[in-house]
DNA sequence: CGGTATTTTGAGTATCGTCAAGGCCAGTGG
DNA sequence: CCACTGGCCTTGACGATACTCAAAATACCG
């Protein structure tokens, strides 16, 4: 973590293109180039802190590009995932509210920083900002839910294939963690053994099992630990016994493109 | 459902009391004057549907007194609690963002309704509403993240453990939920057992048993189905395997509470 | 006091957690 | 270059836990 260059600066910091970022490339020109003046880009590597839990770090974050995630930290010492952040998702204790989570990169990673005081002066000024927040805070409230539907699901196995179908309707319009291969869905898996199984409440060995359990009934292919291909979506989805999909119309829209081709 | 008074109006609707709603009692009081005349008091009994899910109810309710549920409903009918509302607490879809979960009264409760166009305009008016309701989305959002940590614990004694825990904090300052009796908290669940079954990811036999378990151990007496005592709340803590805690300070204070007297 | 719904208990089975071992891969140092 | 180390993923065996089905007990309501 230490070994490269240190902490924040593996790239100079600079301004970053906020016009690339979904969310706030439809705010107004002027207050997009309000923001470019107070914001830096920085980059990091998978695996670097982002942010402390604990320290007012007095920064917030905008994801431009890869993958964070939220962990709460335990007085263990582990780390408990608690939501990814991706393209257009904020972070940061805006007005000293809530946000008791550190962030971690998931993957090489770049994001907006913006100082704290003035990101917050900036949207007293700006109801569009403000909104953008808002709403962001809301979808991701949503996400949380979501999560929590998983998670109540009684099964590992109906579990995972929860955590499959959310990775394909949440990450579906982002990078290249989704790719259509064929009539499946190569999904790639942004975390950890050891963390999907603290995510989904339970051990790496079940995960592993549930894994390869759905593999054997032909659900999945297992390409590598982190790169599975979907091969029946619908049956995944009756997996989970609960059809409470997330965003059911991109999962929707998944399932014909899969199902188009005839064998 | 439909047997007393039809669906918005057991009471009639009135003007309501913002000064006595936590967090709104704050506000500067030339605001709190002019969301008086926009909102309307609405009362509903135990098990009344508030605001349907699917529905643009086009309202933004407040709770001012007793306890909600979020909701999402299953296409099999059946509905999943993710999370509960309590005095201060802010619903609704602002900016047409986000909350796809209906409300379901898990109490008699009271709520200010407030028109949604017009609540919308004050926001963009007011930075102080703003920012309470931005606040409140936030917390809302650790509690979501409270509640997926609970979640993920892969005993069902933890996680009932974690619920009770969860209870007490959030509901300390609330009702008559939580009382002090002698040197152990009564806790009222706001909860049937097939929904706390259901949002804890388990059956109500086994949300019986591990209750029943608690009992056995100590931790907690059954006085009623939906009414416990619990008697050590430090063993209930470690219970959980994860002191990650929501809130630990009035938790702390809960603890000195209870082991002030001694014996 | 009876009827219904909810909660609890019981028995059997499936699932999952636990412990232990082995394979795979990347980084390290000889 | 290669053995070594450590982390991660997988597999196996066993015991604990939790789910399923069924029935009894309790609480709730008129």
């Amino acid at each position: 973590m230490q070994n490269a260059r240190s902490r924040h600066d593996s790239m100079p910091p600079t301004t970053c293109d906020l016009g690339e970022v979904p969310g706030f490339r439809d705010l107004p020109g002027a207050l997009l180039q309000e923001l470019q003046t107070i914001c830096r880009k920085r980059s990091y590597a998978l695996g670097q802190t982002v942010s402390e839990m604990g320290a007012q770090s007095d920064v917030i974050g905008v994801v431009s590009d890869g993958i964070l995630r939220m962990q709460k930290s335990l007085p263990d010492g582990r780390q408990h995932v608690v939501g990814l952040l991706v393209g257009g998702d904020i972070y940061g204790r805006v007005f000293d509210g809530g946000s008791h989570f550190s962030v971690e990169a998931a993957s090489d990673a770049e994001v907006c920083a913006f100082d704290r005081p003035k990101f917050e002066a900036l949207l007293l000024r700006s109801p569009e900002l403000d909104r953008l927040l808002l709403l962001n805070m809301m979808s991701e409230l949503d996400r949380a839910h979501d999560w929590m539907i998983i998670l109540a699901n009684p099964r590992i196995r109906g579990r995972l294939a929860g955590f499959l179908l959310l990775l394909c309707t949440r990450f579906l319009t982002v990078d290249h963690l989704i790719t259509l291969a064929g009539r499946s869905i190569r999904v790639h898996i942004p975390l950890s053994r050891p963390d999907v199984a603290h995510l989904l409440g339970t051990r790496v060995e079940s995960v592993s099992r549930a894994l390869h359990s759905l593999a054997d009934d032909g659900m999945i292919e297992i390409l590598r630990p982190d790169l599975v291909d979907i091969r029946n979506i619908e049956a995944l989805s009756e997996e989970t016994g609960e059809p409470e999909m997330p965003d059911t119309g991109a999962l929707a829209r998944l399932i014909r493109h899969t199902a188009k081709r005839p064998d």
